[in-house]
DNA sequence: TGCTGGACTTCAAACGTTTGAATGGTATAT
DNA sequence: ATATACCATTCAAACGTTTGAAGTCCAGCA
């Protein structure tokens, strides 16, 4: 039953086999300010003793002592999302040289999991949170408990200032804006949309930039070629959701020359509805995602998409946690700021110059 | 400087609330069985208490004492890697029901942040390690000091046997071998074919197992056709690679009906370069790839390819481990065995029948 | 009256560290 | 000779838990 019996070497054992105590070989190999003290020689010894001898401290007997885990609870909403990997690789980037480490957990889009995951964070004495999430969900009770505990937080992807959590994500408004004047530019004008599931944050701020753009560029969108994705279970749901409501749209005739996609998952489903119906893209139709993950630049032809800079937003709401975590020890203050970070239109080859064609949408064989 | 000054609650602060002694308070909370004899009323009192004050067992100190840190180090060799996602899905998945939790790190593929995050684990105290890693990388003195400690390990991606250490990984020959009687049973003869490189630990049987199919099928694979990826740096120079040989192909015209690449990555690259140079897949040219990664679903012809089965990889694996953390409490015995699971053919739209072309590689405009 | 045996609760030691204070030296300054 | 300073090392308490052993209280019984 007991694990740990007889298998970690300890302070006691070093001590032990170099006839000195505890204390003398923790100052050493921890390289305390005492340390300075001891012996040249005496260093050495302990030194190569604790290499011979395979000891590594024990972070928990340490942070029990040293009051500090200098750990940073990661929480992610939903691992398997592409989305998220950047992100944990822009925390991870800038945890590293604060000599933090990151306690990397996935609530696999599961309400349960993610409670319990947040009470393990907070049993591990994480000394604070960021959670990845463009999901909607209560957070109620979830704010409760790590505030009772003092430990700060950060959210990547939501906007949550208005519960005094510090947020970090991109500006979803100016993105649609961006993508919608790509497609006019290329001169498109029918335009089919393809709205974001109700409980994804970034879906309606999309919308509204679409929305504030066609107006800006004269464009009218028709309501008969708006679409809203359902809510998804998996990352391959937007792809699903693509594929079918483009399917949807080609079985009753719709006439587009252009689609806006919710993300790059859907984008690829619309891309397959369409190349299955014997259309091409672009020639036929131009397709534009958002996000910019991987499988985007490796799909052919290359998906036209509005980058989020998630390496940055990582980073960033790393910074700003560790700002907030030496903030702390001085005042409790806390200022819960919004900082959003701008897109950027990234043109591959799923869009081009829309076709001379009018009433029709260009449907056809391929050869 | 002190983070957890006044953060934390504690069971003393509990204890103080409710008028009751520490150790009540913990038989209480943590449901020992001496729990049984404390009045039920009490119980209520200092669960209710608990809650109301936000208390979190400390994990450090419980573990500490309790000498179970109830914690399993997963030691992803590059988590940007769309392989490594459901292999840790499975794993915690496994882990979940035994109670344990994951503390997941990511080398990105360095060998000093390798080294670091195992020395990290080990002063965790995981009380195991699952490395994940079809990476060939230089394991001396990774295992000498897990083994110092006793700390069973597990290896997903690799056969390291011979080095004692139990190994969880697909039949990469015999996923070589499928790969290439699908084409042959497609028609193709001519088949170039894209191998991994000298780094990657699959790489050399999957060329075993293409070799061997070929024989017994009768193909003979031109030694023109056959090229091999140099060392990657991120998993998108797999697409790269992929694309870069592709281009060399075409340009010096060589002439070939199918390319079987090492990974779904080069399959990708490689489907992007024959659509630059104007050919169709599959019409013009199958491509078959390797894993079934997500993005070689997404794309657009959904990729054929040779599947592993990564999430049950990773349950595996998590299942040996949590075996052999049960024998070690009996004996320190362990069988380093390898246990190598089937992969699977799935067959999607970059593969058909062979074109009845003959001395031509079908180079031509697409429309 | 004293004794037994629950029912309920607490004592105190331990887990492996860290660290302020203390120790016993030896050399130099007063 | 005593004080001062420094060097090299150790003591002992603490961090927040858990848990075997040890109380305390009271009812019931001889």
């Amino acid at each position: 039953m007991a694990r740990r019996e007889s298998g970690h070497v300890t302070l006691s054992d070093v001590a032990r086999a170099c006839e000195l105590s505890v204390s003398t070989v923790s100052i050493v190999l921890s390289e305390a300010p005492l340390s300075r003290h001891v012996a040249e020689s005496t260093r050495q010894r302990i030194r190569t003793m604790a290499r011979r001898m395979g000891y590594h401290p024990d972070a928990y007997a340490r942070s029990l002592r040293r009051r500090r885990t200098q750990t940073i609870g990661v929480l992610a909403f939903d691992m398997s999302d592409p989305f998220c990997i950047p992100v944990i690789r822009g925390i991870e980037d800038a945890l590293q040289p604060a000599n933090y480490f990151s306690l990397l957990v996935n609530a696999q889009t599961q309400r349960k999991l993610f409670d319990s995951y947040l009470r393990m964070i907070l049993e591990r004495r994480a000394e604070g949170v960021i959670v990845i999430a463009s999901w909607v969900f209560e957070e109620a009770n979830l704010l409760a408990d790590i505030e009772k505990n003092h430990v700060p937080i950060v959210i990547v992807g939501r906007d949550l200032t208005a519960r005094r959590i510090p947020s970090v994500l991109v500006d979803n408004e100016a993105g649609g804006a961006l993508a919608l004047r790509h497609l006019h530019a290329l001169g498109h004008r029918r335009i089919a949309v393809i709205r974001g599931p109700d409980e994804m944050f970034d879906s309606e701020p999309r919308w509204t930039g679409i929305q504030r753009a066609a107006t800006e560029t004269g464009i009218r969108l028709d309501s008969r070629l708006v679409f809203q994705l359902p809510n998804r279970v998996d990352p391959r749901s937007g792809f699903d959701g693509g594929l079918q409501l483009t399917r949807d749209m080609l079985a009753v005739g719709r006439d587009f020359t252009a689609v806006l996609a919710f993300d790059d998952l859907t984008a690829l489903g619309v891309v397959r509805g369409l190349s299955d119906a014997g259309l091409r893209v672009p020639e036929d139709c131009s397709v534009v995602g958002f996000d910019d993950i991987l499988p985007a630049a490796l799909s052919t032809p290359g998906l036209t998409t509005i980058r989020q800079p998630l390496r940055e937003m990582g980073l960033l709401a790393t910074q700003r946690m560790l700002k907030a975590l030496d903030e702390t020890s001085a005042s409790g203050l806390r200022k819960a700021g919004l900082h959003m970070l701008e897109p950027e239109l990234v043109v591959r080859n799923s869009s081009s110059i829309a076709a001379a064609r009018s009433g029709s949408n260009g449907r056809g064989a391929r050869h």
